[in-house]
DNA sequence: CCTTTATATGAATAATTGTTCATATATTCA
DNA sequence: TGAATATATGAACAATTATTCATATAAAGG
């Protein structure tokens, strides 16, 4: 009884769900104070691990597991330099997306 | 290695400690798929609490909940007709939020 | 009033998550 | 190679949170 029609409605529908997790997913990594602050700080400049642990005085270890969770979900990327690792903003997006917040706040 | 500049830049970053905050708080509302979900539902039209359950399948208990969470941070707002309570987005930047979420998604 | 319908709310539970501490890995340099 | 420095990671713990179930409140109509 699943006809061409139902079958193009729940797909339509799985992908809005998908769509929905996926949109989620992407404001909880904006949604703690730590990874806010680590992402401010990037659009500063970039920096290594211990810089950013210094700056915003947090833990490297708070702040490397942090890390990782911003480069999971392509905020950030990461380049070796010697022995230190320089994180930086993956793309202009993650700017844009702070600032469409900061309006809001300071409206 | 903390010139003055980074002196500088660290207080003030300091003292925004409460907009990072709220920066925060603020996508930490989005960072629900319920409560994406609900918001995305408003934006097409402004709705009553049984047909976002019904429209959305999530039991209205749970509807209710999210509403109260999404009403407390100035995200919807509420008015009574009748028996039934309609909803519908707060403001503008609601939409410009999600919408700037989708660009980076979609990209 | 009493019943029905719509919505809100409180308590309990389960699941997720951020930090800390200890330790592992990786790179440089003596 | 061995020591020192930088970063990553795993386990444990505490805290937050989303849902469910049961029930309370509120409005409308008889």
């Amino acid at each position: 009884m699943q006809n061409e029609n139902v079958i193009k409605i729940k797909d339509a529908i799985l992908r809005n769900n998908e769509l929905f997790d996926a949109l989620a997913d992407l404001y909880k990594v904006f949604g703690d104070g730590t990874r806010v602050r680590i992402l401010c700080a990037l659009t500063q400049s970039e920096m290594n691990v211990g810089e950013i642990s210094a700056f915003l005085d947090i833990t490297q270890s708070a702040v490397s597991h942090q890390l990782r969770v911003l480069k999971t979900s392509g905020l950030v990327k990461s380049k070796r330099q010697g022995k230190t690792m320089i994180y930086s903003l993956a793309d202009e997006h993650v700017r844009t997306i702070i600032d469409c917040g900061m309006e809001h706040i300071v409206e």
